[in-house]
DNA sequence: TGTTGACTTAAACCTTGGTTTAAGTCGTAT
DNA sequence: ATACGACTTAAACCAAGGTTTAAGTCAACA
């Protein structure tokens, strides 16, 4: 079974070592192997892991719903419920946030018409 | 002419009046007026400027770029081309990070598509 | 007259999400 | 042998964005 070290891990998701350190300490990433010189090995399943991980950072969950998360998926089977439930009220939250996004986009939007207008008339002049 | 008390402004905004003290402090909210007994208050110019503020912070611009932007609305007509290029960088922007939401959805929706399943093939044994 | 209630301030405090630092341990190439 | 590069840790540090606290002012009401 092939192992990445930290460096190859950072260098794959093009993030710091010391945030995986960071997630590490967390509790984002447990089950993570050491070699016998105490050096993180990080198997594919962990890259899977950490993809998912990115996944929900990236949607703007906090640390600890991701930790919540991946504990219930060590858990195993048995919270699949409780995981699918987190997964819907999350996808909720990121509508919503989208949705405020998109809409406060129209203020910029209008902005943005706003000022060319004032520009192109400026230079009519 | 009508003018707003931090409290009917916090209400109105739904925003703590702590937080609007916090922005008047970090200079979100110059020209603010104030009465003989040194108390905030908010005219109808301020109220679409926070407005403007609550557009941009809703689309995650730091205090430091609202501040910037509010800064050149207050010196007036030769800092529109300035407002235009920031706003335009801003919408890419958030452009930028709406996509990158709308793709992690698709991640989140694959986990729920998946336990969904999970647990519907469950209940058939 | 005094005591609420709505405001003010400066300063301290808080949380989140990391980053940086200092000191140390390995394995390997010279 | 030693020196280098890749790793380790705990603890300190940082920035952003507020929130809380303590002490005070003021107007109006009982």
């Amino acid at each position: 079974m092939k192992f990445y070290s930290i460096s190859e891990v950072a260098a794959k998701f093009n993030i710091p070592e010391s945030t995986l350190r960071y997630y590490d300490k967390k509790g984002l990433l447990p089950l993570l192997e050491r070699d016998e010189a105490g050096r993180r090995l990080f198997s594919e399943d962990q890259i899977s892991l950490l993809e998912t991980i990115i996944c929900l950072k990236n949607t703007n969950m906090p640390i600890s719903g991701i930790k919540q998360y991946i504990e219930w998926v060590v858990e195993g089977a048995t919270t699949i419920e409780l995981r699918l439930e987190m997964m819907k009220n999350h996808k909720k939250a990121v509508l919503a946030e989208i949705a405020m996004m998109t809409e406060s986009l129209k203020g910029i939007d209008l902005k943005i018409t706003r000022y060319k207008k004032h520009i192109q008339e400026g230079k009519e002049k």
